[in-house]
DNA sequence: TCCGCTCTTGACCATTTGATCAAGAATTAT
DNA sequence: ATAATTCTTGATCAAATGGTCAAGAGCGGA
């Protein structure tokens, strides 16, 4: 799996698209993230995809024409609305209700996009051969940048003392292990209600006022 | 890939184990470890996992007959110490220092078998298709007990009132996310000092005493 | 030492799977 | 309508890969 570029432009040549290929192409990645998500790169065959689209295999690959594109493309139209909440952070507002908000925002996105949640994640488990340069590019940056919000309000007293890099990996960790280990989670809690409302409570408890009794 | 028994025993036949025997095992299990946990069950192949131990394929296939055996052999070995910093959590001692303790321990562990975390990753990410009986038998069955405990805690007072279960899945996620996201973390931290040590530190704050400022 | 059991391997097989291609069907533009 | 372009597919290929087998090498107990 090779490391081009960043992200592929799937056609070159021929900018204008025809109603069927966006049509075409809208089905494949759907059905692409489904099927990249539950197995993972490797474990996905190009067959899968077609039969969950309802297309051949040699007309998949008439849009994209290897694997990898179609997986580089997946992850881009998702990687697209990820940060949006972490982008929202918004340095006038009130410190604790931006995070909280910021919690929240990111416990609906695992809630209502699982399948994205666990793409990310399974790419990033197995080294980002993808989405390095991702990482270490526009995805450092915004992180730098909130974590200067973060900072200045633990200046400013209105935090208390936390490294802000780790308190965004723990908001990270603590909303995605909703979607990406979610068989654990009902395994343990049984299948009855959506953990993530009792979940997002817990977790706006504890990271806001913690453990100790006051 | 099938959901046998539960964990299979490699040999029926033949309970004594030689010396070549004992050895090549842990050999192969020590090399499949590092193939399943970077590159997924059907991500690695039966000739990676050889060629890291240094053996034949058909010699390594002598000991375990299929990759699956291979797979579930190291997943049940793995899975024996992953539990016990839970275990140890003590209903006798100070809550806070227990759950200090716990979280210390499960940060440690994930430093220093990033791969096992891994590999128990994937695996819950992709549906658990081995240990799914294991998570909603044993591993529920220490969760519920040890929840209880905190439950216990929290009704004398001397924890504030949260959700038992949420709260483990939170430890679970914040200590895991850097053995399973490391390249992630390394990607926003720089690959400087471990994160481990600062991470740990963040995070027991974090849950002990919460981000509002007191 | 010698016999039986364990261990090792080169050669081989069947299946899966990513990818190609030529030819025909459908669509679009003029 | 008709020509050009886009779209679709059955057939096919080559490589990768899990797994088998028979034959030989090595080891350990009597």
């Amino acid at each position: 799996m090779k490391m081009r570029a960043f992200m592929s432009q799937a056609k070159p040549a021929q900018a204008r698209k025809t109603r069927i290929q966006a049509q075409n192409e809208g089905l494949i990645l759907d059905a692409a993230l489904e099927v990249f998500s539950a197995y993972g790169y490797r474990g996905s065959t190009v067959d899968q995809i077609a039969a969950k689209c309802g297309l051949s295999k040699p007309n998949l690959l008439y849009y994209f024409r290897r694997k990898e594109d179609i997986y580089t493309a997946v992850l881009e139209r998702t990687l697209t609305g990820w940060l949006e909440p972490l982008r929202a952070l918004d340095p006038d507002g009130d410190p604790v209700a931006e995070l909280t908000g910021y919690i929240t925002a990111k416990m609906e996105l695992s809630r209502d996009n699982p399948e994205a949640s666990r793409l990310f994640a399974n790419e990033i488990l197995h080294g980002a051969p993808m989405i390095g340069k991702f990482l270490k590019g526009p995805l450092k940056d915004l992180v730098d940048a909130k974590a200067a919000i973060v900072r200045a309000w633990i200046a400013q007293g209105r935090l208390a003392s936390v490294d802000p890099y780790h308190l965004i990996f723990a908001i990270w960790a603590t909303t995605q292990h909703y979607a990406d280990f979610e068989v654990q989670v009902r395994a343990i809690l049984g299948d009855k209600s959506d953990p993530t409302v009792v979940g997002v409570k817990t977790l706006i408890t504890l990271i806001m006022d913690g453990l100790r009794p006051r």
